[in-house]
DNA sequence: TATTGTTATACTCTATAACTATA
DNA sequence: TATAGTTATAGAGTATAACAATA
């Protein structure tokens, strides 16, 4: 490996911290989520849910899922009321997911509850610094 | 919620920046573990084994599973020749589970190839900026 | 013919409850 | 009696393959 190219010792250290810091944040989103009897995945249906009218085509391709996963997923929790199948006039085959009141509901104190769990962990920050790591965070991008 | 506690809105840039970019390194992990046929927790599993010797209970509490759970993810990983399990001569009820050569050499690759996908979302910042980084990341705790 | 979604199947992950062996 | 681990069981998450309906 070519020297400041790739996974470069200098690297290694917020690598790792973010690794760290990242099973932190899944730990309080599982948490979260298993307060509502949901999996992690559920709930990240429902934050997606909350913004956009998704196809299962579309949750599927934004969670990097198999679609016929999105289908178990969507059954289990149109069957909790949760959300709907919505058929879409424009396309016969694309079916829209939408929330119910119920699931609308849910996302927002899901959402709330995930705010004030990790709020916990930043608050050793200051607010300069708080910004600051969202910031930095912020620029890194997918692979 | 009284001014200044909580989940003010303040925080909110840095928990939302926070859930992004962990989803990003867990699908890098995730990535990684499959490449590997392996699970998340699978290659956890290795990770802290790669550095502790520990007992089945031990691994459970780390991850927070259940000891059950911890039975079937080791008789797997044992039956693919990645662990083993080791008799305690201390205790009879505290079985130790070790690596093998074969689970030594895929920790290491597991986490040489996190540490390369990784790299790439964090290219866009200079060496500066990742330092900072890792020293803010570090300073969250668990809750 | 290509796309969207579902179903059947199989395997892994996970927890609960009941059990064995050791301390 | 308490602790460590296993097993049986059940439910959820996941992918693959085969399928139906629509475009």
């Amino acid at each position: 490996m070519a020297p400041g190219q790739g996974a470069g010792s200098a690297d290694l250290e917020v690598v790792d911290a973010l690794v760290r810091a990242s099973f932190v944040t899944m730990g309080v989103l599982t948490k979260v989520a298993a307060a509502h009897d949901l999996s992690l995945t559920q709930l990240r249906v429902l934050a997606i849910l909350r913004d956009h009218r998704a196809t299962m085509g579309e949750l599927a391709a934004y969670l990097g899922l198999d679609r016929s996963t999105i289908s178990g997923l969507v059954d289990r929790a149109e069957k909790r009321g949760l959300l709907q199948r919505v058929a879409n006039p424009d396309d016969g085959r694309g079916i829209h997911v939408v929330l119910t009141e119920v699931g609308v509901r849910l996302a927002a104190t899901g959402a709330a509850q995930v705010a004030e769990g990790l709020a916990a962990s930043v608050n050793g920050l200051s607010a300069a610094e708080a910004r600051r790591l969202a910031t930095l965070l912020d620029r890194l991008h997918a692979p």
